[in-house]
DNA sequence: GCAAATTGTAATGCTCTATAACAATCCGAT
DNA sequence: ATCGGATTGTTATAGAGCATTACAATTTGC
């Protein structure tokens, strides 16, 4: 059995759970990643975005236009640097964000109930030596 | 942690070791997963193919055409049914699929050295639970 | 003060995939 | 035996996602 295609396998499951739990939103990974990353970060620039997120500075920016385009999160011009727009969560963001992370972990959390507390320790530590 | 995101981390991972073994060679996962099924399955149709692979009959049918153009496969027709095209690998697509899968296992093994043979069972017993 | 680097933006193209429509063929109920 | 429905392959089309490139505005370093 090949660890590729295990994991591919593990993997497609654990992305079922997450459209499950996005449902009626359209929400994709990289999206819920670029809000979890603009909580975590406020005032962020769409250059140190798109690094974070493994994508071009383009494909950043289309992204943070979807976004913005929603409400969801707005650019504000940095004093400091007039190049750079600062990424903020607007309160709808924020809410939003709010609902999605609590369906998110709880769907993450019943998908990793196939497994005894113990194991997913051991699951989680294996993954780290993996992908460290 | 996520389960969600660690997976994705780790397939990532494991995706860099496909790509090294495949090195020097056009072929992407679909591709590569295509020539193990058609050496498994030899005579399939493309409905099944695709079907196989989760995806759309259109897919199927240029992924079809895409090893056919290269000569890794080829459809021959069926006496008992007119309409399904048999696929079947030339000799060249077993010769390359050959070469695949020993450096794609050896970059697979490589890519779970990191673990010791004992995580190894462990780490793929879990995620057959996690991925049945 | 000026060359080089950085940031955002726009235009373009590529790849992959899904969808829909169509003809040819097979299947099953009558 | 026949006719309606299902299946298969095919084509065309569209859309998402992403990278690449080029460009203007701005900052930074020498």
């Amino acid at each position: 059995m090949h660890f590729g295609y295990a994991l591919r396998r593990a993997q497609i499951a654990a992305f079922d759970a997450f459209a499950s739990a996005t449902a009626g939103h359209p929400i994709t990974p990289p999206r819920y990643t670029a809000l979890v990353i603009l909580e975590a970060n406020p005032g962020i620039s769409q250059s140190a975005l798109g690094e974070v997120l493994g994508t071009a500075r383009s494909g950043a920016m289309m992204l943070t236009n979807w976004l913005v385009a929603r409400g969801l999160a707005e650019r504000r011009h940095r004093p400091e640097d007039a190049r750079a727009w600062g990424l903020y969560l607007t309160r709808r963001g924020k809410t939003l964000l709010g609902t999605l992370k609590r369906r998110v972990l709880d769907h993450d959390q019943r998908f990793g109930a196939k497994l005894t507390p113990a194991e997913r320790r051991e699951f989680l530590r294996l993954l780290g030596k993996l992908a460290p």
